[in-house]
DNA sequence: TTCATATTTGGCAATATAGCCAAACAATAG
DNA sequence: CTATTGTTTGGCTATATTGCCAAATATGAA
C-alpha cells in the first residue's frame, strides 16, 4: 500500500473508529432525532458525564457532530447525516451472518 | 441505554470496528474488485502475512467477507458489498471538516 | 511418506481506548 | 464578587488491539 493510499485509508478509518463504539452509535442515533444538550445525552446513555463528554469530543473531532453553546448548555447535533445510512447496511450484515449460521446448523 | 439497545449498538459497533482500520479498509476496497488469495492481499498490503491473515479473520468473523479454499489457496471475497457505500459518506465527512477548517482560518 | 507452498495460530511487546473520580472551566444569577 | 449549574480536562487503571516472529496446520506433488 503506497503512502497516499495509506493516508486515505487512515483518514477513513479515523471516522469509522469514532463511530465504532456502542455509546457513540447510540449518541449518533439519538442526535438524528435532533440536537441535545450534554446532560440529556448523559442521562440517556447512563454513564458518567465526563465519559459522555469525551465521546462527544471524539465524534466532533472527526466532523460527525457539531456543538453549539447556548447559555450554560452545549447542544450537540449531527453534522453529516449520511452516516445514518450505514445502519441499514449494518443490519443486513447481521442478518446475513445469522442466515449463514442457521445454514451451518441446519 | 436499556440492555436491548445496548446489545444492538454493540452488534453494530462490532462490524464498524472491524472496518475501522486502514489495512482492513484497504482489503475491503481491494476485494470490491474481485476475490483475492491471501498471498496477493499480503503483497498489496505490505505487512506480514500473519498480520493480514488476522485482519481477514476479523473481517470474516463479523460477516463482511467470505473465504473459500481452492486447493492450497484461500480466496477471500466481499460478502456484503453495501459497505462500499460508506466510502462516499466518509469522503463527504472529510470534505465538510476541511471546509470548516478553512472557514476558521479565513 | 516427505517436501514445498499457502495459510493460520500462539505468544509477546508496544500502543491505544474507555471508564471513573476529581478538579478545572464557562456562563449566568444574585 | 460568590454561588450554582453545565461541561470539559487531567489522571489513573483495566482492557483491547496491532504488529512481528515462530510454530502449527492444510493441501497437493513427487
Amino acid at each position: 500500500m503506497d503512502a497516499k493510499t495509506q493516508a486515505k485509508m487512515e483518514a477513513r478509518a479515523r471516522i469509522l473508529k469514532a463511530l465504532a463504539h456502542p455509546t457513540r452509535l447510540f449518541i449518533v442515533e439519538e442526535l438524528s432525532r435532533g440536537e441535545r444538550p450534554v446532560a440529556e445525552l448523559t442521562s440517556l446513555v447512563g454513564l458518567d458525564m465526563s465519559t459522555v463528554s469525551k465521546h462527544l469530543s471524539l465524534l466532533k473531532a472527526v466532523g460527525l457532530i457539531r456543538d453549539e453553546r447556548r447559555g450554560v448548555q452545549v447542544f450537540y447535533s449531527l453534522a453529516t447525516p449520511c452516516v445514518l445510512n450505514f445502519f441499514g447496511c449494518l443490519e443486513s450484515v447481521l442478518e446475513a451472518r445469522l442466515q449463514t449460521q442457521i445454514e451451518l446448523v441446519g
